[in-house]
DNA sequence: TCCGGCCGTTCGGATTCCGTGAGGACAGCG
DNA sequence: CGCTGTCCTCACGGAATCCGAACGGCCGGA
């Protein structure tokens, strides 16, 4: 049972991390709400815990961006205890919440009441860098939980890129795929389509991080890691 | 929806029968342990609100034997505010544990989440997004509770829409599903069609919130968190 | 230092695509 | 025969998209 905690106070989280690997739950943690949103798209936890107030995306915007691919069990844990802060939360998508100060046999109480609940994974086909989620089924691209809108022909070039993560593709195979021209005459709008990629999902545009491009040669999409 | 509540307490569940049917719910109300059992095999709500400390069977007592063949959520609602009953409860099978006094607009959020629970387990095919509920099983399609009427192409539009929630449906796919047609020659009665559900469905149906255009590829039903 | 290939980026016109209103064709029904 | 509901065609305005052209930066070689 694996259990994403995302809080930004390091003391809870390492004694959370603590204590829940001592009741054999795997952990793994993250210190912002982008980052939290990330890390659930790579590690497809069992149970996300989850705190509001969290620099980079607030916790109710964590819990929408999972909940737009995901039906693993969301706890709240936070320090706000008005009724609003409940409500939105648990209609955002969240399965329950805590307040802090928390007893600790109460929070693995309820975690153990989750577990229970939980269904199996989805096995959806994805392809995540940085911040950016593709799923390829579904069609959709966000980035930090947010969608981005690609235009047909934007979206067959991150498709392509996105079947064949972390190898070369050559500019050829590109065009053959995308325009089904036989003969290639880059008249240069490959290149554009690319620069407006990664105005869309490069954090840095000019100096890109994940969508590189080999010069002679083509275009390779440096992924996360499975 | 249907409630079971277990309470001992006349005036609360009389508070809380009026609320809740206020928010659409069927309740139903047992005054001790062992009435709430037997009148959960008789009515088979869709979810129990039990109180600790009842006559006749206390509350821990009701869960275990509700468990025994039921997976219906249930929801503690207790004056006990230690963690020891939480934890006793919650791992005798409830769901949810609220403690006494509670804000109303939190109790209804908690039920909301668990009733969020209750569709996606049951496997009902049931796909909401906004104020419109589309039940896939008995065919229907409900606004703000009132039913919409839909005409057969528009229910076939709707339903393949719906079964693939959040996932774009390229046109061709929709065209071959509705009227077969192997060659695919957009006349434009796809679009008329669209256009009519959103002029139904949509509060806005200028700028459609859920019922979204992809230019060049297709549509997309965003459909409510599961 | 100059030069030419390669790449990224901006701009804007041409083109395709989409929403919507009006209205005809057709079948069922009293 | 008129009425009603549904399906579909057509046409137009507006939005989204495509792509040609051009400019500037980078870099290796002469």
């Amino acid at each position: 049972m694996k259990v994403l905690i995302a809080d930004d106070d390091p003391q809870l989280v390492r004694a959370l991390r603590i204590t829940l690997a001592a009741h054999g739950y795997e952990v793994v943690a993250a210190p912002d709400g982008a980052a939290a949103v990330a890390l659930a798209a790579k590690e497809h936890p069992d149970i996300v815990m989850v705190d509001l107030g969290m620099p980079r995306l607030d916790g109710v915007q964590v819990i929408e961006a999972l909940r737009g691919w995901t039906t693993a069990p969301i706890i709240v844990v936070s320090g706000r205890t008005g009724s609003a802060d409940k409500v939105e939360s648990l209609d955002a998508g969240a399965d329950d919440y805590v307040t802090k100060p928390f007893q600790i046999d109460e929070l693995l109480a309820r975690l153990r009441a989750l577990s229970r609940r939980v269904t199996a994974a989805s096995g959806v086909p994805v392809v995540t860098f940085g911040d950016v989620v593709v799923d390829l089924s579904t069609k959709t691209v966000t980035r930090s939980g947010e969608r981005v809108h690609l235009t047909p022909t934007e979206w067959k070039i991150l498709e392509f890129l996105a079947r064949n993560p972390g190898s070369l593709v050559t500019r050829q195979a590109l065009l053959k795929d995308i325009w089904g021209t036989e003969q290639v005459a880059d008249t240069g709008y490959l290149r554009l389509y690319m620069s407006q990629l990664r105005k869309k999902l490069e954090s840095d545009p000019g100096n890109p991080a994940h969508l590189l491009t080999e010069s002679g040669m083509g275009y390779r999409l440096l992924a996360d890691a499975a």
